[in-house]
DNA sequence: CACCTAAGTTTACTTTCCCATACCCAGCGA
DNA sequence: TCGCTGGGTATGGGAAAGTAAACTTAGGTG
């Protein structure tokens, strides 16, 4: 009988970044960095986060090249490392941006969000946006998916 | 001695949608349903998700109203459950466009994308973006965060 | 009326992840 | 050289996820 075609799941864009940001800790590790923090106790205070998982993240992060360590020097204290972004841990931010804003438009505090972001320099807010590349602000029912050059069909047993 | 004040994680928009969508196999049915699927067994085929897990995951969906149920019927065939996307969850589409872009740029397959995605109508590649009210184009790096009315600082023990 | 099918539920087992806590290490300053 | 501090590592228990397979259910078909 025929064989069931069906999509190949190895080669996913959505996947292969959920193996890199999905876990538990990591985007909130993201969104700390992006806030201004940089420092191993600076995560563990705020998140809450266990040292051991913290410590895994980081590494993987720094492995991905996702953030990069830096050293710092407190006066009278030795140097220790600290975490900086990298370009490619930036190009993040319309993903993390993506969540915030849809948190913030369904479960937002009644007082309203938390944080802001605004465009430095001329202060408006931001939000992500679909768009295509003729220009045109996307509907989000207007985004088709189609196969691309790496689509694969997987042969089921 | 100064309590240690620290941003309040309690209240984190990001956190809030990742308790939502942050899970393992979420966002995965949800570009399914995304690409087209709506049945119980396409997503358990092409997912190849364990099948308790997969109506845990469909259920926590629909009651969060991501997702909803209609019914549909096969010629010759009872009426059976099928899974659509609603308004609330269309609106995660900038999200996991995100993901779905940076997988693109930087755990691509060498042969390229395995889906792409057009404006449906004037057919151009569509991406997401960060812009502001102004109308601006906002680089990554250019998005400043700030308190907003529901910003809390958390006292320390 | 027995059988088939899709959509689940249930059960039992294994593996992985999460969390808390204790411990370790390398300077610096007293 | 002793302790303090920040940045980790090690460990052990418990929760959750993954795996596999049997069971259930409701209606349509032969």
């Amino acid at each position: 009988m025929d064989p069931r075609l069906d999509r190949d799941m190895s080669n996913c864009s959505i996947a292969r970044t959920l193996e890199v940001v999905g876990e538990k800790w990591t985007i909130l590790i993201l969104r700390e960095v992006w806030y201004g923090s940089s420092r191993f106790g600076d995560f563990e205070r705020v998140l809450g986060c266990p040292r051991n998982l913290l410590a895994a993240r980081l590494r993987m992060l720094v492995e991905e090249g996702i953030l990069a360590t830096e050293t710092y020097k407190e006066p009278g204290a030795r140097s220790r490392p600290k975490y900086v972004i990298t370009p490619k841990g930036m190009d993040l931010v319309p993903a993390v941006m993506g969540l915030l804003q849809w948190g913030d438009r369904y479960r937002a505090d009644p007082e309203g969000p938390a944080v802001l972001t605004r465009h430095r320099g001329c202060g408006a807010h931001v939000n992500v946006h679909v768009r295509c590349e003729q220009g045109h602000s996307v509907r989000e029912e207007d985004v088709e998916s189609v196969p691309g050059p790496a689509f694969r069909m997987k042969v089921a047993e």
